[in-house]
RNA sequence: GCCCCCAUCGUCUAGCGGCUAGGACACGGCCCUUUCAAGGCCGGAACGGCGGUUCGAUUCCGCCUGGGGGUACCA
């Protein structure tokens, strides 16, 4: 097993070309409690050298995501595109070492010299031509201002071979290798230089990243060898797939994993779904608190083939976690969705929602009717079937006075009284609570209906049963 | 085309030569019940194919098939 450094380091290196999605951020989790369970950092790097891709905004979008998800980075992000110089200065290290050279073929030749290797069937390479330009020749022409690339020169003969925390050991024949591009003519590095330079000044000691890096991996030790750094450790983990099958992108729903946020999700949720996408504890176990997940990650039980998110377990799992908040927690995360009530006017209301949310989104439409007068009175339900309209007002007006006349307003006394009326009227309790459910709050599907009379109290209750009961009387007569 | 990775219920997975192949989501049924949930019980549902190795393969090896990724002066 080959030497590691230590402390542990990692990062998450997005580029901002977008926002942060469940995949990304996955990732970032991965690097996030691998850090935290070994006493290690976890670090930020925005990875920006690609100028034609980058996307204004998306920066502070990634670390808005990563933060909504609890994930705190220890040091301050390292930008890429601020240390130019840095890349330029060790391009020109592999010239002089003879481990890189420059390349002055024009974008045409490229396109002609693929085109060729197409038609003969042969892998699509860099044919290597400038690789037998003397030095000399080179940097007469580097200096007479002709445009060139940096190109790393690959070992033409051998194997490299490494060990991947996830992927277990792999095997490249150096000769399917390409010499591909380290420095860009207009002077940034491409992905692979910077990632060596920077994994190597900031100490990164395990590189977790998705597993479309793996066929470029080879060529990042290399480069490691060339430098004579010591490489870190390598863990390659595979996509996550929308139901498609095809990686997560644009038309898998949210994009965004703040779009999660503003649909009534957890961010305990979130971390609990894709911490166990591609990645189990190897118990029965399926849902942890962050802290249960720290302790019990492993890179090797990451799953080496790539998941499929399923999204119907992300809103079983927010249903589950919501059910585990706290009551006044709940009330408080509540709160901002639900502009009419206060956290103080909803704690008491929470043992009604609790467990019949999924969503903190479904909340405002459950809890309403403590705030507001149904508006306006659903008059076309408030007839069960198998009833008249005639009866149903009867039905109200009988439960108006009942409980007007009620000395003990709590719910073991409203009930019974209700059930009683029922039986006198000759209807069923289920129908009897069905017309004052709507009456009431103006829904048929609603949280607990005595418990609910019980706390909105007894003014606003028959005031509603008045209202309901004259509506009803309007329309049908 | 070439290179690399992968393969257990529909999905996420447990399994690391001998198991009635376990759990979870989703689905169906029943119970509970004032609606809706939640909860409880029960049920259907998987080792891609073919060859090896072995007393014995889901498990080890090879081939095929299938899926994914890479193959840019993108990351």
């Amino acid at each position: 097993m080959a030497e590691t450094r230590s402390p542990v380091r990692v990062r998450y290196a997005p580029s901002p070309t977008g926002a942060l999605h469940l995949g990304g951020a996955r990732t970032a989790l991965f690097n996030y409690l691998f850090a935290r369970q070994q006493n290690g950092q976890f670090l930020l790097r925005i990875e920006d050298t690609d100028r034609a891709r980058l996307k204004p905004g998306s920066q502070a979008s990634i670390e808005e995501g990563l933060g909504w998800l609890g994930m705190t980075w220890d040091e301050p992000p390292v930008v890429q595109s601020e240390r130019k110089a840095a890349y330029q200065q060790a391009a020109q290290v592999l010239l002089e070492s003879g481990a890189a050279y420059r390349c002055f073929c024009t974008p045409q030749r490229l396109e002609q010299m693929r085109a060729e290797q197409r038609a003969r069937h042969e892998p699509e390479r860099y044919d290597r031509r400038c690789r037998a330009i003397p030095r000399e020749e080179s940097d007469r022409r580097a200096a007479a201002g002709e445009g060139f690339v940096v190109r790393q020169a690959i070992p033409l003969e051998g194997s490299t071979v490494f060990h991947d925390l996830v992927m277990g050991t792999v095997t490249f024949r150096n000769d399917t290798l390409d010499d591909h591009v380290l420095l860009k003519s207009d002077g940034f590095p491409t992905y692979h230089l910077a990632f060596a330079v920077d994994d190597h000044e900031t100490r990164i000691s395990h590189v977790i990243r998705g597993d479309g890096w793996l066929p470029s991996a080879p060529k990042h030790l290399l480069l490691f060898q060339a430098f004579h750094w010591l490489p870190p450790a390598f863990a390659h983990v595979p996509l996550v797939l929308g139901p498609d099958k095809k990686p997560l992108a644009k038309r898998h729903g949210a994009k965004d994993v703040l779009e999660y946020r503003d649909a009534g999700y957890l961010p305990e949720a979130v971390d609990n779904f894709i911490a166990f996408l591609g990645w189990s504890p190897g118990t029965e176990e399926d849902i942890l608190t962050i802290e249960q997940l720290i302790a019990k990650f492993s890179l090797e039980k990451i799953q080496t083939s790539p998941a499929i998110a399923n999204l119907e377990r992300l809103e079983w799992l927010n249903g589950q976690l919501i059910r585990r908040l706290p009551a006044d927690e709940l009330a408080a995360r509540l709160a901002p969705k639900l502009p009419e009530a206060s956290v103080e006017d909803l704690k008491p209301l929470m043992p009604l929602v609790q467990e019949r949310l999924r969503t903190l989104n479904e909340a405002p439409e459950m809890l309403r009717f403590f705030f507001r007068d149904p508006d306006p009175v659903p008059v076309e339900q408030l007839t069960p079937k198998g009833k008249d309209p005639a009866a149903a007002t009867t039905a109200l007006d009988r439960a108006a006075s009942t409980l007007r006349d009620l000395p003990d307003w709590t719910a073991e006394g409203i009930e019974p009284a209700l059930r009683e009326l029922a039986e006198h009227l000759g209807w069923s309790a289920r129908d009897l609570f069905m017309v004052l459910r709507v009456a009431i709050t103006g829904r048929t599907v609603t949280p607990p209906l005595i418990e609910s009379m019980a706390r909105l109290g007894k003014d606003r209750v028959l005031a509603r049963l008045e209202r309901a009961g004259s509506a009803l009387a309007e329309r049908s007569g």
